[in-house]
DNA sequence: CCTTTCGCAACAGTTAAAGTTTCGCGCCTT
DNA sequence: AAGGCGCGAAACTTTAACTGTTGCGAAAGG
């Protein structure tokens, strides 16, 4: 159970806006993910800097999706939030002397950078719009077996229900 | 929150026992590592749950390698120290009601979780005592080179140097 | 008996994300 | 033009895990 959890909460922002609710305010997106708009607004920040969604002031503002979510993948919201570092553990920050702490710390860096590297390729490879048919998909099954339209939030897939 | 250096600093010991101090107390070891001995025993309880060191305590104590390191991997060790989590982000921790939620979170785990297996693999696969190879060729560069023959902290190849 | 050395418990320090509070500043409505 | 809406930004506190530190107990050996 990681700690950095701004991607999920992004992805699942950028959904529900793609399917649910064209405009939102960070307080309403707040309520989607269980925080607050000042949270919500530093993590929109890196988006918005991205061209992935534009922010407006004011009544009637808020935020809107910029571009469609099939040109937008996870290395793209990897990024946005400041590309974090992925890895829990590795190597001391500051190289050494000892040769011993050298050949271990090459080591280690060169199996994290791979792995890492394949990471981001793969990420770079899924667009948030995959996610979305993943979800119609579960949504579908949900409804057949369930009857249950809405999806969470007070929010059903045909528009918003604030 | 400080990147996880507790593989990084074990393999450093393991090979400077290996190669250059068959016996270390935990302050020796502390020398090493520049840190304290109360850190390195609560590192080494785990290689010492696992048979990888043993430690004996009073007059002429300490630790020693209980096995060769090409029967050490650095899984062993990744496991020794508790399998931290490898990952510095990744989904929500508790599984949500809402369906878009689950499928990002399904598709993130998905991509952490094949990260993590292969990374895994990879660590199974490097012995430490590929490692010391590793070392080994660094060390006759440099002997070669500058004519140097510390290796850090005091220590030289041939022996204890405490 | 006394020193050495590990074992263990308890607490403070560090770092980055997350959560909160409180401003200011545009922008739309009235 | 006035007022409320909503983003922007700064300045905190909280959280979680490893790290660092102190103190006490127990075992081993001279």
């Amino acid at each position: 159970m990681p700690r950095d959890l701004r991607m999920s909460r992004i992805l699942h922002v950028l959904i529900h806006m793609d399917r649910h609710v064209a405009r939102a305010t960070s307080d309403q997106i707040a309520g989607m993910i269980s925080t607050n708009p000042v949270v919500v607004r530093r993590m929109m920040a890196g988006l918005r800097d991205r061209g992935i969604v534009t922010s407006e002031k004011g009544h009637g503002g808020g935020w809107r999706l910029a571009r469609p979510l099939t040109e937008v993948t996870l290395r793209d919201v990897y990024e946005a939030v400041g590309a974090p570092v992925l890895f829990n553990v590795g190597p001391t920050a500051e190289p050494s002397d000892c040769l011993v702490e050298k050949a271990v710390d090459a080591r280690l860096d060169s199996a994290l950078r791979e792995a890492e590297a394949r990471l981001l390729t793969q990420f770079a490879a899924i667009r948030v719009e995959d996610v979305v048919q993943d979800f119609e998909r579960d949504f579908a099954d949900h409804v057949k077996t369930q009857g249950e339209r809405r999806v969470c939030g007070g929010h059903t897939p045909d528009g918003d229900a604030g």
